[in-house]
DNA sequence: GTCAGAGGTGTACGCCGTACACCTGTCAGT
DNA sequence: ACTGACAGGTGTACGGCGTACACCTCTGAC
């Protein structure tokens, strides 16, 4: 560094997320350590603690900037169609910064962020006439959906049927039939009777409309907690 | 050691892994190091080496284990009392370890214990009578809730409104109204109307029982995939 | 001209996963 | 009874991690 002309503006708290968003999109989480994320901003690993407490504080840093990128509420649209966009839209965030889900999942507390995103969601299903009630459990089912996940578990299937030797495919028909049936059979991609993997934003969308349609139909009938309690226990 | 009376039966696989397991239950999945285990078990760290690949390996047969405690399909029952009392049955075992559920989110590709486990859920709906085409998708929406997961962002809330002070409360209500009306609209507990949680089991058996109460519905209606496709473009 | 403080540096510690060479007791085959 | 393979446990070492702590060096207000 020494003299050689002028010294590079300083570090700021921003700058640092912005890398770190960077070199996580680029390389993936585990890429991101204090030291690498120093060296990609051509300084000393403890310089970062300058602008962030630690490196927990970074990931949430980092977290925070992907949830803003979700598109802001709109207005005009009845409570279903805009939580439906809404979501849609965070799914879309989450696709291009694929490392966040981990992230979100494995941190202990919310952030301010992310505590605004939440409100503001629920805030929508008030203004469309549901009882506190029935958002209160709502939000509890749809769970991170509301922040474009989706709930797989793993995000690659194990392998694509087509390529799997003939010896793979006839253990697994054999070892998992209910597995293969199921992974055979997607009429809705024509185009590819067996490809490489699902429609995910397909399937997306069949889960989220599968319980925005539930709780429309809850909301039309009126629904308390004490119904669900009683149809619980008749099924029992 | 040396020569003092007795050696100790050698470790085997299945006691490593049982060791982990009762070491994640008392003190959380961070205090899962190959070294904190070895000792644990009275052993030098590379000892586990040859009983377990490396760590990865090892988290994964934890996650067996656990999976493993799950009741067996029951006989006798339509296929939506089936999943709900093995869902239900899963959820219980996750409460036992909480921590499993981090690992099978981090872990890339799932082990043959799991993909059994999920060959089995999906055997229920097809004998059930569903078709294979619903299945997949229902199978994509229930996601990780088969295995018992609560999709909570966070397992606790940040405070319960009767820990804050008066002005942490003001400042709340001021900040986020929408989750402060809806955190404490919770009739459904009617010991306490301001306690300090969510009832969890009500919360994840509202969720269930959405979802399968969905699919139930389109099963009854024939559902196919090209329905989901007008709909989606008639919202539009 | 001084001095506080913001921002960057260097060293060091304890923890981690695990490669690799090694030792030791057991037991099958002769 | 001898031997040699091998399963199972050891010890050392390396590179990576997060971060505490002492330090240096500019900048700008007074």
């Amino acid at each position: 560094m020494a003299k050689d002309g002028e010294r590079r503006d300083p570090l700021n708290r921003a700058r640092v997320l912005r890398a770190a968003v960077a070199l996580a999109d680029e390389s993936g989480l585990e890429a991101i350590s204090m030291r690498k994320l120093a060296q990609a901003l051509g300084v000393v690993p403890m310089a970062l603690y300058k602008h962030v407490a630690n490196k927990d504080e970074l990931l949430d840093g980092m977290v925070d900037a992907v949830v803003s990128e979700v598109e802001p509420p709109q207005e005009g649209l009845d409570w279903k169609a805009a939580v439906r966009r809404r979501t849609l839209s965070a799914r879309a965030v989450m696709l291009r910064h694929p490392w966040a889900r981990r992230i979100m999942e494995a941190q202990a507390a919310p952030t301010h962020v992310i505590l605004a995103y939440t409100d503001s969601m629920i805030r929508t299903f008030l203004a469309g006439g549901l009882s506190a009630d029935l958002v209160h459990h709502v939000m509890h089912a749809l769970g991170s959906r509301i922040f474009g996940f989706t709930q797989e578990l793993h995000e690659t299937a194990p392998t694509a049927p087509s390529d799997l030797s003939p010896e793979q495919v006839q253990y697994m028909m054999a070892t998992f039939p209910g597995i293969v049936a199921v992974a055979t059979a997607r009429p809705h991609d024509p185009t590819s009777v067996v490809g490489s993997g699902c429609d995910d934003q397909f399937e997306f969308e069949f889960g989220i409309d599968l319980m925005l349609d539930g709780v429309e139909r809850l909301h039309r009938n009126d629904w308390r907690s004490a119904d669900h309690d009683r149809e619980a226990a008749s099924v029992l």
